[in-house]
DNA sequence: CTTGACCTTCCAGTTAGTGGAAGCACCATT
DNA sequence: AATGGTGCTTCCACTAACTGGAAGGTCAAG
């Protein structure tokens, strides 16, 4: 199938889809017209690559679930420590925006919004401590 | 005052200040022999740069409330509105994280992480529905 | 005078794509 | 057979916000 249909399929803007083949993560067989041609596998392995991101994972790091996707001697401890890797960064920038994020309210809270200049805002950001 | 000291007051690398030069956000005096030279006003500046920075504004976002700092007479709901605007990017981001974060946290539970190779988080990216 | 620390500019790389141009390929009409 | 409209190809540039490194000029100390 060709890169339109794949990408209909696997949800993936084909501009993505080749952007994955160039960094290497597929390899999609190519017709003699020089059209690319994508197999029910390749889709399927768009696919994880597309939900793998969806939860945060960098390309790489989809790299190496794929990698242990296709190898049927792994062993699920590796998997599970990717994952755990993954969380623990997903968590620490959880904390770093909820510090913004109630940093920002706060601010937002003392400023009065009105037309005067006076703004609490504009003054923590001269003189106050950095928050995050 | 030369950009090394600069940068340990405003406590921002050296690559970083020439790079907010670069991009137009402060344009400090330069010595005869071609040194930048910053005042105590460049240090501050850079300073409510980076506080803004550590709130997660983008650098054009810090910009704009650069420019609102200098302008005496600007309205403080221009600020308390470019803050609140901001605020609801930091919140999408942390439902986005979080929405992640169940998932895997869901994932790794089911997963006995041992040496066989049966593993719940595969089977999900390569068969189940996106998250986030 | 040389060494070392500091400064300068410029170029490249990072992440994960996105946008666009120039040019084939294919299919359906006319 | 020529034409038009998609769809495909490659390649180059751009995004955000830096960071690293090379090549070379400046300065203060010993």
């Amino acid at each position: 199938m060709n890169i339109g249909r794949a990408s209909e399929r696997a949800k993936l803007p084909a501009k993505t889809i080749r952007f994955y083949e160039d960094i290497g993560l597929i390899q999609p067989a190519r017709l003699s017209n020089g059209y690319r041609d994508y197999s029910e596998r390749d889709v399927h392995d768009l696919r994880f690559i597309g939900r793998a991101r969806s939860l945060g994972f960098t390309v790489d790091e989809c790299r190496h679930l794929l990698e242990l996707y296709r190898d049927r001697s792994r062993a699920s401890s590796d998997v599970r420590q990717a994952a755990a890797a993954h969380i623990n960064v997903i968590r620490t920038k959880i904390k770093e925006l909820r510090s913004m994020e109630k940093t920002l309210a706060s601010l937002i809270d003392q400023c009065a919004g009105d037309s005067r200049p006076d703004c609490p805002i504009l003054a923590e950001l001269a003189a106050g401590k950095s928050a995050s």
